[in-house]
DNA sequence: AAGTCCCA
DNA sequence: ACAG
């Protein structure tokens, strides 16, 4: 039979860890439904005026937030004026080990974005660079239908990579990667047994 | 520019 | 390629 390798390195810096979250996906999913009822989802519109397909929230002490005036990381939750949901010890558990295992110990993330993707929800190819110290890595997990992440170079017209990532992956990337152009194609249509309709992305960055 | 449009 |  053909088996995914458990750790998959990607690019110098980054890892792609096959199935990582797989045995947490119950508890995380449960804890994403928790936090949407305190954060729920929107569609924030980019610097350009343009609405993004996928919806976000957040929860950890800071959220990632976009408007006309540009991106930020901020404490409250600009649609409730609310701090955002504070972050589960599910995720913060899975983050940290998913980090270690690929080489990044004492990983403490401060933010967690809450991605959801409905079918041809995507994300264009873009860096995370709105964190202030880009010595952290950023963990990203998958859950529910796959989806085709695109992982380039420091340069938006750099080659990229395409990975399909599936339900339970995880992805690391920092040092020598850590300001990579990432993106995700268009979410295909489909049902998963955890998620029905759609795709959830949990991306923890040490923001402030 | 974390989006959209146009061209080959 | 394009501009905030």
């Amino acid at each position: 039979m053909f088996e995914r390798p458990a750790r998959e390195p990607i690019a110098p810096g980054a890892v792609w860890l096959h199935g990582f979250a797989l045995a947490d996906a119950g508890a995380l999913l449960a804890d994403v439904q928790l936090a949407l009822q305190q954060a729920p989802l929107r569609h924030l519109v980019t610097p350009g005026g343009y609405r993004m397909s996928v919806a976000m929230s957040n929860c950890g002490p800071l959220g990632w937030c976009s408007d006309e005036r540009g991106y930020r990381y901020a404490a409250q939750d600009p649609q409730s004026g609310r701090p955002w949901p504070s972050m589960p010890h599910s995720f913060m558990s899975l983050a940290s080990r998913a980090a270690a295992a690929a080489g990044y110990a004492d990983f403490t993330p401060d933010a967690c974005l809450i991605n959801r993707y409905e079918p041809g929800a995507r994300l264009t190819l873009h860096q995370d660079r709105d964190e202030r110290d880009h010595r952290q890595p950023i963990v990203s997990v998958s859950l529910g239908l796959p989806a085709v992440f695109l992982f380039g170079g420091p340069r938006r017209s750099d080659r990229a990579h395409r990975l399909p990532l599936q339900h339970g992956d995880v992805v690391v990337w920092g040092g020598p990667s850590r300001l990579a152009y990432h993106g995700i194609q268009a979410l295909a249509h489909g049902t998963h047994t955890l998620t029905g309709p759609c795709r959830y992305n949990l991306t923890f960055r040490c923001a402030g």
